[in-house]
DNA sequence: GTCGATTGGAGAGTGGCACTATCCAATAAT
DNA sequence: ATTATTGGATAGTGCCACTCTCCAATCGAC
């Protein structure tokens, strides 16, 4: 297969494939001489991972980059693998990892460690880029009244908890490494639409059952 | 309070400030003479409201306008309020909404009206951003060849109707409509990244239990 | 073989968008 | 009176994903 049918195939336009190619987020097709190369299946399935993360998971094409360094690499054994796969992945609300230290920060990141503590979760501590996204939105709650207290919090992490099961039980059918830490990433990233949009339309449907519409006044003059 | 109180309660630069004043994001101080207003708590509760739709919401100036008109909106009833107000969040994550047409398109529509139908919603039918960003994900799914399936996508919606009967009884809990819009808005946007990050903590440690780290081979010469 | 079309590669350019720098006149502060 | 600050309007900046343009090598049709 050459680029114009993968361009074809997949959807994304020659120019972007090339830019891609370029920064290094999808390998170089098999050189056929000086101006020819082809590409396989494995290059269409990565161009559909590359645009998931990209314009589904709104990766910087650097970071892409690192993750796809992470699934790539062959050295690591498969728990470090996944953990740098993991933890390259941009955190899903940048601009709040990096929020200032007033007195809800504080108070958010003891309720988070408090949590952390007592759930026994010690695989990304603070530093982490989740963990201190985490600990960013939980003070933008605060600081807008919304508290988002220990029980609350323990209301989401179990909630959490069920989605990490069915993700990792999804991971465990795979056969090989390689496909795990591919599916890892991208079970991460595309899960998030489908879970937040489902939990958009369930705020719609529980809004208008506690908050009914009035009985409708046909063509009322206002 | 002034412009510069403002800035340096709210941590938002001048500039920035008279911006969002600009593009009617945040309503105009209380004129005191021809080159003086004053601005008081609600304007800086306002604008962290922007800042939490704009910088956490990723959500475009243009869209956080329609927004916070609907949340404004005192002519509308509460039902209304509240359904204008979530029909034009963004949805989270754009580039799906439009998907192509294919064979994978088509089988997850249908999937997501089954489900839809089982559930019994129907608030947000198709055409609204939720309902098609959830298809265009599911669709993205099967491309990579990860099936979301009926059984998979109704435990995620189970888990999507618990997250919003959370929501909701915080919602209860204010006294205005004004309030519960607002508070809808913000606990929508707010609690994604507390989920999501929640979601990403739970993987790394359900990863760690499943696929544990291989005993430590220390200074080992590779 | 020859010649137009296609390919891959490299660099510069484009567009969108959230912000930001610059001015300016009017007013407040001293 | 004089200097600093404010609010308002306008134009500019920086970022970043992508796209355009060009070029030489090569493929395919005749």
């Amino acid at each position: 297969m050459r680029m114009a049918e993968l361009s074809a195939r997949s959807g994304v336009p020659t120019a972007t494939i090339k830019f891609y190619l370029r920064e290094g987020l999808l390998p170089p097709g098999e050189r056929l001489s000086a101006t020819q190369a082809a590409y396989g299946e494995e290059h269409l399935r990565r161009l559909s991972l590359v645009r998931a993360l990209i314009q589904v998971g709104r990766m910087p094409v650097a970071t892409a980059r690192e993750v796809l360094a992470a699934v790539d690499d062959e050295t690591l054994d498969q728990h470090n693998r996944l953990g740098v796969a993991a933890w390259a992945l941009p955190s899903p609300a940048p601009g709040l990892a990096a929020g200032e230290d007033d007195e809800a920060a504080r108070t958010a990141r003891r309720a988070v460690g408090t949590l952390m503590a007592e759930l026994g979760w010690e695989e990304f501590g603070p530093g982490s880029p989740a963990y201190e996204t985490l600990v960013g939105a939980v003070a933008a709650l605060a600081r807008l009244g919304y508290p988002c207290d220990a029980a609350r919090l323990t209301r989401f992490a179990r909630v959490a908890e069920e989605l990490a099961r069915t993700d990792l039980d999804l991971l465990e059918e795979l056969e090989s490494t390689a496909e795990q830490v591919e599916a890892s990433v991208a079970l991460t990233v595309l899960h998030e639409p489908v879970l937040l949009c489902l939990r958009r339309l369930a705020q719609a449907e529980e809004s208008a059952r506690r908050f009914p519409a009035p009985p409708e006044r046909r063509a009322g003059p206002g």
